[in-house]
DNA sequence: CGGCTTTGACCTGCGC
DNA sequence: GCGCAGGTCAAAGCCG
């Protein structure tokens, strides 16, 4: 309840909310378009660069959100944190209100099972108002831990047991004040060696640095780089192929962390940062 | 003592 | 309308 004051500069991004569909099913190529152009914005945030030329690797999208499926793309972590795959959502928006609504598109169906509008307490929400979902940005990583460094903080609210999966759901909030950004850490119940980690929101604010290894700048705060070099494609939850998982071998730096506290990493693995950037 | 996690209860939307 | 499942709240407890 602490969070939902925030003024979100980039509220301007609110009208199409959730995953990056906005284009609807039947607009594979508006999807890529929203994905590039709109997203870029949350993309930039995280300093994904996605070339447009694998756009078109990203018509899954659609199939995807027919299916009810969390989009992913196949990311470029690696070592230790291997992001097998990512997607991308619309961007920010304390929107809420009802008006950015208009588009509500099929892609509005993720607002689905559930959940309260998370800038507006349900309290203070007038009842029968559509919830609006924040964009959310979401991402596979093959990990050990749960919990992958990103530079900002984050506090747990919630943990919830998900359906046909033993492992459970944790929800986390960056716990700046006036950010509203969302956070959802899952295991694939199909491989438990992945976490599924999907963002919601965007900061509003600069990274605090990765606790271990020295502040970091906003741009460099989230590792995770796609490269020409990378297989960028979309599974829905569970379905990337192990082949795709190995082969994410793709040269990002770790650092060691050995100077660092071992809660995070079990001590066993270093963070990642993309490709020519260190510790600062 | 402040910040964080845990956890049960509650709320909400969706499908049947 | 009802039940289910996801999402959130908030009190209680833990920890540095």
């Amino acid at each position: 309840m602490e969070d939902k004051e925030g003024v979100d500069p980039a509220s301007e991004f609110t009208s199409d909310s959730s995953w990056a569909l906005a284009g609807g099913p039947d607009s594979v190529s508006d999807s890529v378009n929203y994905f590039f152009d709109r997203e870029s914005n949350i993309l930039s945030e995280f300093d994904w660069n996605l070339q447009p030329d694998h756009a078109e690797q990203i018509d899954r999208f659609d199939e995807l959100d027919r299916a009810d499926t969390r989009p992913y793309l196949a990311g470029s972590f690696s070592g230790s944190h291997s992001c097998v795959a990512a997607a991308a959502a619309a961007a920010c928006g304390s929107g809420s209100g009802s008006g950015t609504a208009s588009g509500e598109d099929p892609s509005e169906k993720y607002t689905g099972s559930g959940g309260k509008l998370p800038e507006i307490p349900s309290k203070a929400r007038k009842k029968g108002q559509k919830r609006i979902r924040q964009p959310r940005f979401a991402f596979m990583t093959k990990s050990e831990v749960e919990h992958l460094e990103d530079g900002y903080r984050w506090r747990k609210y919630g943990q919830k047991a998900v359906k046909n999966s033993p492992f459970p759901r944790s929800y986390y909030r960056c716990t700046n004040s006036k950010c509203t950004v969302k956070k959802r850490v899952e295991r694939s119940s199909e491989d438990p060696t992945i976490v599924i980690t999907t963002y919601e929101g965007q900061h509003c604010h600069h990274s605090v640095g990765f606790p271990r290894g020295g502040l970091i700048s906003h741009e460099t705060a989230f590792a995770g780089r796609f490269t020409p070099s990378v297989s960028q494609f979309y599974y829905p939850h569970g379905e990337i192929p192990a082949s795709i998982i190995r082969s994410q071998q793709v040269p990002i730096e770790i650092v060691e962390s050995r100077t660092l506290p071992q809660t995070t990493n079990e001590g066993l693995l270093g963070d990642i940062v993309p490709p020519g950037i260190r510790n600062r």
